[in-house]
DNA sequence: CAGTGGTCTAGACCACGGG
DNA sequence: CCGTGGTCTAGACCACTGT
């Protein structure tokens, strides 16, 4: 099931966070992981690129790896992550509201983005996000209608990609996402706790499934004042 | 000086924007490519792995590396790059206005954050960004200044980030990012086009050297109908 | 079945950092 | 100088896709 390499990596992880290796500590040299985890350096070595990439770890030629305190934990949104993923993470009071899920003709920008022929059927799905009582979020999603199979509005209620990777057996790759600010719109001004002439911070998302084929166009409308987003990055020369 | 599958990782994005290889088009097998190259398969494996987090590729088990059409030229501000770099790449008509480049004492939170005695000696400067002639971004940056010998004013009011790695040497490395939206303060009012009660786009970050040093704090404030974000992300299977 | 990518190995040589 | 990470190789076996 797992590659040796992937539980090196969630095995350094766990030392981490259990405070075997705390921040600023170097790591066991690669040759001395080789050891431990019985496995080739080439092993040891894609473990540790892994580290680095998700910001556990930066590595220093001729020194060693270093083990970073980026607070990381606080607010993962970078990647791809669902508000129900989050939420079980951070353990917010969140509640959801469906308001749409009903079948539709595809616009024909969706049609062209799905590859779908024109007047293709689509789900759409409008729910509001709701933490400490306050309705926060909206988010509207567009599905291809085939690649949902028995997806409903109480499932949607849940966590839709639950749903789409446990029961439908779909693996998601990776997405775009795109963040913009605009004026609330009557919708939202009916659907979220804002006021007329708000402004609303819009991340719109297109995700993929591992063949490329796009599973999902979202639009997800934050107030404002409860809008974060964090990244971890790193530099490419070029 | 380039490692050889960094080479073959150019060479390979290069063909996609001469169009030799289309999206949609399927990449030659990493055998093929192994003989095309002259290099061992793990060499072509880690090209290929690079094109694949960078959104160029899709691996597909089974079937072969499928280019990716993300349009992801538009706007690349994921990662890590600065204004200036920005500017050059989308080609816009952009101005630079320092207004403010002293040395200060740190904040205890700033000394905190670059590991120094309390009241060390910071570089702050403030740059507001012009586009078309609007006031359109407030970039605040702190340095500690025995990190960043000889910067002046008028080396600010171009790119900082090339005289750092160019002129002094220095390796950025990687970043952490967040974006949030506050309410316009005094300063703003006075130094950005914005109206009183207007809501901004702050973009703080944290960047960092090679060996994990802390290099710079950054506190971006843009004008929010003129910002705009985007991302490529993968999903990491936990 | 053949062809594809995914993982792992053992060993080699190089480049960098610090004593 | 030695120990560190960075790159590259040749070959092996597995898992998945399509015919």
């Amino acid at each position: 099931m797992k590659s040796k390499f992937q539980s090196i990596y969630q095995h350094l992880i766990k030392d981490m966070q259990n405070g075997k290796y705390q921040a600023g500590d170097t790591l066991p040299s690669e040759h001395e992981l080789t050891e431990f985890f019985q496995a080739s350096r080439e092993t040891i070595r894609k473990a540790l690129k892994q580290l680095s990439e998700h910001g556990y770890i930066q590595k220093i030629q001729g020194k060693g790896s270093v083990v970073l305190d980026l607070q990381r934990l606080d607010f993962p949104v970078s990647g791809v992550t669902s508000f129900q993923e989050l939420n079980q993470q951070l353990g917010m009071k969140a509640e959801t509201e469906v308001v749409t899920f009903k079948e539709c003709r595809a616009t024909p920008k969706q049609a062209k983005q799905f590859q779908l022929p024109d007047d293709s059927i689509v789900l759409e799905i409008a729910r509001v996000r709701l933490i400490d009582g306050e309705r926060i979020i909206l988010d509207k999603d567009w599905f291809p209608k085939n690649l949902v199979p028995g997806l409903t509005a109480d499932i949607s209620s849940g966590s839709i990609y639950d749903y789409i990777e446990k029961t439908l057996g779909l693996t998601i790759s990776f997405a775009k996402k795109e963040i913009v600010v605009e004026l609330a719109t009557d919708e939202e001004l009916q659907l979220l706790d804002v006021d007329q002439g708000s402004q609303i911070v819009v991340v719109r998302s297109l995700t993929y499934l591992e063949d490329a084929t796009l599973l999902q166009i979202t639009e997800s409308r934050h107030r404002p004042d409860r809008f974060r987003f964090v990244e971890f990055a790193r530099r490419y020369k070029t």
